[in-house]
RNA sequence: GGAGAGAUGGCCGAGCGGUUUAAGGCGCAGCACUGGAAAUGCUGUAUAGGGGCAACUCUAUCGAGGGUUCGAAUCCCUCUCUCUCCGCCA
């Protein structure tokens, strides 16, 4: 959320910044509007000051002996009852506007920071670094065909069971993603995260406090009888974990990693990816969350996009780290590093983790704040996947490949599978 | 799902229509005492928004929303959550 503040005194800079998105606004009536209410809540205070007064008056009268139906005291009760009127008159209007203003600033999206590259989508993006040797061969399968000689899925019963993109994984491939969810937990748990197992389903607040509402309701499943959604991803339950809390500094930065399955309805993606691991309803990811001082979020971007890469290191898979582009990062992102393993198969570098920091966007929308001395301010919140399992498998399926149709898998993961290689059965 | 009890500051806990400007305690911070500490004493200790150079001050907030009243933590209604018991259940 931005700041209703920056939107009374300087709206041009919002409008400047999220032109930068592609997006063309005129924020003057939402500055008169935030005007309008606070004007309307000093009178309304004035008002109630007033009230407050008559209201000890009539107190102070009665305690001392005065007839509480004398002509006095009549008087000032007729006052109060006029300046209640008032208040309410008042309170409606505050109302009217409040909500339509808050409705209106939960709908646009953080501002791109300042070293954010100018770009209108994806292909604006600029490639930062490479790591890794990506394998180059025409004959290289795709992840979907290794899997299916392998007999790690069923994908036809998996629709039976659901609907197109799900999958059920099966044996080794069950395995083999679970084995990848320990692993991931491990190595970051190691680096000092504190594990999260969170809740699947959360209520609407959980989601408008990280930004997927109001504006993205049709890309989550929601629960028809209940105020509940199936989460998008782990970063929605992370973030409403301390939403309306002041979180100690000696506690700061906190810095979470949850497992949790993802659910996504993909609307407007058929007819993409529609075979394989790619593109799911249902997906699992595991999640990095920072809570960090204001000042911190900078540098701590730089370090949790780290951490993400050492995920694809220890897993000798190649990737390139991408910067996305003003008109590309997402909803609450004001900057974002985009990791792409190297899919040999498929021939192309596929996103699988993307790092965000959100400055205190996320924040102010959940109002999660620290405390220096005497102030109070809005913390900073960084996400990024470490990583996104099931294109992690895919990865890891064709950079393994061997031509004997058997998949060697990095050293790293040996000891969570329990074998070095993905074999027919 | 049924029945009952409850929700008050960082925590415990009193208050059940008008000096509540939320008692008291714990915790925390500062100061005093001390060689240093403990103990003790004093002072301070919520959040948001507005006004003021500042000291300070105004408004709101006692789970949430509505109502009664000149005045609500306190009375009434609705909802949410927590706990206990019963039912069901992995």
């Amino acid at each position: 959320m931005i700041d209703q503040r920056l939107i009374r005194e300087n709206p041009k800079a919002i409008e400047e910044g999220l032109k930068r998105r592609g997006m063309k606004l005129d924020l003057g009536p939402l500055q008169v509007n935030s005007q309008k209410l606070r004007d309307l809540e000093e009178s309304r205070s004035k008002l109630q000051s007033k009230g407050n007064a008559i209201g000890k008056l009539v107190g102070q009268k009665i305690k001392t002996g005065s007839d509480p139906k004398s002509e006095e005291v009549s008087k000032l009760r007729l006052e109060g009852n006029q300046i209640k009127q008032e208040v309410a008159t008042l309170e409606e209007a505050e109302k009217n506007i409040s909500e339509k203003l808050k409705a209106q600033i939960l709908s646009l999206p953080n501002i791109p920071d300042s070293t954010c590259p100018d770009g209108k989508n994806e292909k604006d993006n600029k490639e930062r670094r490479y790591w890794g040797k990506p394998l180059n061969d025409i004959s290289l399968k795709e992840h979907w065909e290794i899997a299916n000689n392998l007999s790690l899925w069923d994908t036809e019963r998996s629709a039976k069971v659901s609907k197109s993109r799900f999958v059920t994984l099966l044996n080794q491939g069950a395995k083999l993603e679970r084995s990848l969810i320990n692993f991931m937990l491990d190595l970051h748990c190691q680096k000092g995260y504190l594990e999260v197992l969170p809740p699947a389903l959360v209520n609407s607040c959980s989601l408008t406090s990280s930004g997927q509402l109001p504006k993205f309701a049709e890309e989550s499943f929601k629960c028809a009888d209940d105020d509940l959604w199936l989460t998008p991803t782990a970063e929605v339950p992370l973030t409403s974990l301390h939403r309306d809390e002041i979180i100690p500094q000696s506690e700061l930065p906190l810095k979470y990693v949850a497992y949790s399955p993802c659910f996504r309805r993909e609307a407007g993606s058929y007819g993409r990816d529609t075979r394989g691991l790619i593109r799911l309803h249902q997906f699992n990811k595991v999640e990095l969350y920072w809570f960090v001082n204001p000042e911190d979020s900078k540098e701590a971007l730089e370090k949790i996009t780290n951490d993400a890469e050492d995920v694809l290191k220890k897993l000798e898979l190649p990737y390139r780290v991408i910067e996305l582009c003003a008109g590309d990062i997402g909803f609450s992102a004001c900057k974002t590093y985009d990791l792409e393993v190297w899919l040999p198969g498929a021939k192309s570098y596929r996103e699988i983790s993307s790092c965000s920091s959100c400055l205190d966007f996320q924040a102010r929308r959940s109002s999660i704040r620290t405390k220096k001395g005497k102030n109070t301010s809005l913390v900073h919140t960084l996400n990024g996947s470490g990583l996104a399992v099931g294109r992690t498998m895919a990865a890891i399926l064709e950079n393994g490949q061997q031509k004997d149709g058997t998949v060697n898998l990095p050293t790293a993961l040996i000891p969570y599978f329990g074998s070095s290689q993905l074999k027919p059965e």
